[in-house]
DNA sequence: AGCACGCCGACT
DNA sequence: GTCGGCGTGCTC
């Protein structure tokens, strides 16, 4: 690993070479030559160790074994870091259709699939020269720091020189030390994942074999009554456990590890090392599902019915039907069939409470992949899966997991936006790719929603999709009564108290004083507070970004929602000098304290991104609710999801109009999804929940649709829309973002690549446009859209025009630096 | 993504 | 003059 000089090979003993896929965001795979002495290691699926560059190495990923080289100067590999493959074939062709599909590279794919302990980069190391006498006495002031600092050190890297001297480019001074013999280099490869390991204990012979003889060991510690009593705690405990921890031992009897090694001194027992799961053991006893009920029964009988033709089917189930234990059925008959199971869920919906629901029932059998997961839990998660690990639950990214039997794929919440990732690349639907990754298992996929996605419910009517409905709550509870309050003509009446109409304020007054609870649902999107001059109206804005900052209470500052900019609150106004600032717009927290005001003896609590960024307090508000000790819970999105709540008499949608006017042709779908999604959260276990709707534009007609539940009228509204005005599921969508910290040659760049692509593409290129946010972290955005008819032979030519036309302004002086970024049916 | 090379402004 | 910034090209 430690580097010499350009690792070409010698001498050509063997005629095998691989391709390999690199962890970078390079276009193609590379070829390397394999040294005799590796030939009978490589196959494909193993990692392999390679020189990029001059001096970097990182681990490749083997996706093809070949004898011909094609003629290139080719380097050898340096090592193969694995026995068995760590991926299936079937993932290399999915991560393929991924890369070409999404326009991204092999590389960014696999950056986002394995787990980053098994993907490494080399890190170059430098330490002092043996041969250097200390004497710092001609070097200048930045060797000389550098120096010193290996004298305390040791070893430093690249990034520690680059802090100590406070600048970025170092090379030239490394260059000069290492000239002159001062330091050394090395690149260092490390293992990251390292098996977790217990030290254990057991008997030595002739104990181990011969149980007769342990009256033999029981007079050696005759002497000790400690040393007797460790003896039958480790009886007692090897009895009934596969092995015995030291730890287990010294638990259950109080001796320590003086009195084992005495023992292992006389010969009784021996220490050793085992490798311990880090995933923890679902350890407690699994019971078995509710009995189905009847509606249940019919549904799952009708997606075996549909199963049998169709490899997707979509199962619309209205809030509170019970579609899990639908999903619990058909894994289990999965399972006992030897097969595993994929089931995705919004990350955010992710909870303790699906996860102990899954994992009463099927046990050890499940498995979670969460963003909490640290990475060598993700790799034995990962080596999990490939020893055949039944359940994976997972967000979006479980669907790289290394499946071997993929039989069944549950996509629940189906048509929840999060299945998308926008940024960075792969920018994929994880819904989409599921439903690829089952057609190369042949496995069925279930996509479960109140809410269908447009596309979705296009696909199931044209029959492309099987469909199952399910219409009726669990119980025969009913739907929530929807009263929609007219925040305009109370604002005219002068009854509108704050944000509250007083439609609102009585209903939960009403449900509190019946011993129930609420919940009142904002959007945050765009509705932020913010600070604003009385006087002048300025207003603080972000300096790297085209954004307001978002006013925080905890903190007491202002903050950028983009890229993380906080700064103080001003005390005067910068422009006017005015000292009358205040607060302007709503977010959660200021719908906290208002409320408070209304309803003074209400205990009120709050969940969104920011009381949830550590889990804990994510889990203790949730808890709080759910044990009664909070009144109301107001929070953004994630009230909408993966919860459910017992005692819920009221939700409130603060303002549906924030959700309505969203500058995006799936407004009037996300609005419906996110109402009705919020008003299943209405209802007790008996009772009738209710749910009160403020609008200052009451009539809109999807405000009626969520009143009546009536998705099909939405439907056919929405899709009569999307086909006047081009959109999904009638045409695709390629949206592309330029990016330049220069608006001048952003706009140069821009100009040429709208050119070059409308010369192929016409009048379906839209743009370039200005974007909402116009500036983040520092770059000037432009975005160019591009709407396709369903025509695969078109969408192939588009992508490959696309792709043409951003290496062009690559290849174009002065345009170089223009970044452009692809993103296939974007959200 | 690194990293080298080459060109250019602003400092000892 | 040269140090350090940035644009450009290449990596099997």
């Amino acid at each position: 690993m430690v580097s010499g000089q350009e690792n070409y090979h010698p001498t050509r003993n063997s005629n095998t070479y691989v391709r390999v896929i690199l962890p970078l965001a390079i276009p193609k795979p590379y070829t390397y030559y394999v040294p005799e002495e590796l030939v009978e290691e490589v196959q494909f699926g193993v990692r392999v160790e390679v020189q990029f560059g001059r001096s970097k190495y990182y681990t490749a990923l083997v996706m093809e074994v070949l004898t011909d080289s094609h003629g290139h100067q080719l380097k050898s590999i340096s090592a193969v870091l694995d026995r068995e493959p760590l991926i299936t074939s079937i993932q290399i062709q999915l991560w393929q259709w991924m890369a070409d599909y999404y326009c991204c590279t092999l590389g960014e794919i696999m950056q986002a699939a394995l787990p980053a302990n098994l993907k490494l980069t080399s890190e170059t190391i430098l330490t002092l020269s043996p041969d250097f006498d200390e004497d710092f006495s001609d070097l200048d002031d930045k060797a000389y720091m550098i120096a010193e600092a290996l004298n305390i050190q040791n070893e430093i890297t690249i990034n520690d020189v680059q802090k100590i001297l406070d600048q970025k480019t170092v090379y030239p001074i490394i260059k000069a030390l290492l000239d002159r013999r001062i330091i050394y280099l090395k690149e260092e490869l490390k293992a990251k994942y390292q098996p977790k390991e217990v030290s254990c204990l057991r008997f030595q012979e002739p104990y181990l074999s011969e149980p007769d003889t342990l009256t033999a060991a029981f007079d050696l510690t005759s002497r000790s009554e400690r040393q007797t009593q460790a003896l039958m705690a480790y009886i007692q405990l090897y009895k009934k456990q596969e092995f015995v921890r030291r730890q287990d031992v010294y638990k259950l009897v109080n001796v320590d590890s003086s009195v084992l090694k005495a023992m292992q001194k006389k010969g009784i027992f021996e220490f050793y090392d085992r490798q311990v799961s880090r995933l923890g053991n679902y350890e407690e006893e699994t019971v078995e599902a509710k009995e189905l009920s009847a509606q249940q029964s019919r549904a799952l009988e009708q997606l075996e019915v549909q199963f049998d033709t169709k490899q997707v089917v979509l199962l619309h189930g209205v809030t509170g039907s019970g579609k899990t234990r639908v999903y619990i059925e058909m894994m289990k008959k999965v399972i006992s069939n030897g097969g595993q199971v994929l089931y995705l869920l919004p990350e955010i919906a992710l909870t303790t409470q699906i996860i102990s629901r899954l994992q009463k029932i099927f046990g050890q059998d499940v498995a979670v992949y969460h963003s909490r997961l640290n990475n060598q839990e993700r790799v034995e998660l990962w080596q999990s899966v490939l020893q055949g690990k039944p359940i994976m639950l997972g967000a979006r990214s479980a669907l790289f997991m290394p499946f071997l039997k993929l039989d069944l794929i549950i996509v629940d919440e189906e048509h929840d936006p999060s299945f998308k990732q926008n940024d960075p690349a792969p920018r994929y639907q994880g819904r989409d790719a599921a439903i690829f990754l089952a057609t190369l298992h042949q496995a069925k996929i279930l996509l479960g929603t109140a809410t269908p996605s447009i596309e979705t419910f296009y696909n199931a009517k044209k029959g492309k999709y099987g469909f199952v409905e399910m219409s009726e709550r669990f119980g025969g509870i009913q739907l929530p009564e929807i009263i929609v309050a007219d925040a305009k003509a109370e604002l005219q009446q002068r009854k509108l108290q704050a944000h509250f109409t007083t439609t609102l304020i009585d209903e939960l007054k009403a449900a509190i004083g019946r011993g129930e609870q609420a919940i009142l649902f904002q959007n945050r999107r765009g509705f932020a507070p913010y600070y604003q001059c009385q006087v002048c109206a300025w207003h603080s804005e972000c300096i790297h970004c085209d954004v307001s900052l978002t006013y925080h209470k905890l903190h007491h500052n202002l903050k950028c929602h983009y890229c993380g900019y906080q700064t103080k609150i001003p005390i005067a106004c910068p422009e006017c000098g005015s000292k009358e600032l205040t607060i302007r717009g709503f977010g959660t927290e200021k719908i906290e304290d208002d409320i408070q005001v209304y309803l003074p003896d209400a205990k009120v609590g709050r969940m969104d991104l920011d009381t949830s960024r550590s889990k804990h307090s994510f889990a203790k508000i949730i808890n709080d609710f759910e044990e009664g000790r909070l009144d109301i819970l107001v929070g953004t999105q994630m009230v909408t999801k993966g919860l459910d709540f017992e005692n819920v008499g009221v939700v409130g949608v603060l303002s549906a109009d924030q959700l309505l006017q969203f500058p995006d042709f799936r407004a009037g779908e996300r609005a419906f999804q996110l109402m009705t999604q919020v008003s299943g959260r209405s209802g007790r276990k008996h009772k009738r929940g209710k749910v009160v709707i403020q609008a200052f534009n009451p009539q809109h007609p999807v405000i009626a649709n969520v009143v009546r539940n009536d998705f099909m009228s939405l439907y056919l509204r929405e899709i009569q829309e999307r086909q006047a005005f081009q959109y999904p599921p009638y045409f695709r969508l390629i949206h592309l973002t330029l990016k330049h910290k220069k608006p001048n040659v952003l706009n140069d760049g821009a100009r040429l690549f709208v050119m070059l692509i409308k010369e192929k593409l016409g009048e379906r290129v839209l743009g370039p446009a200005v974007p909402y946010i116009s500036r983040v972290r520092g770059y000037f955005l432009l975005t160019v859209l591009v709407k396709l008819e369903k025509d695969m032979k078109l969408i192939r030519f588009a992508k490959a025009v696309i792709l043409d036309a951003i290496q062009k302004v690559k290849a174009k002086e002065g345009l170089s630096g223009v970044r452009i970024n692809i993103d296939v049916d974007p959200n």
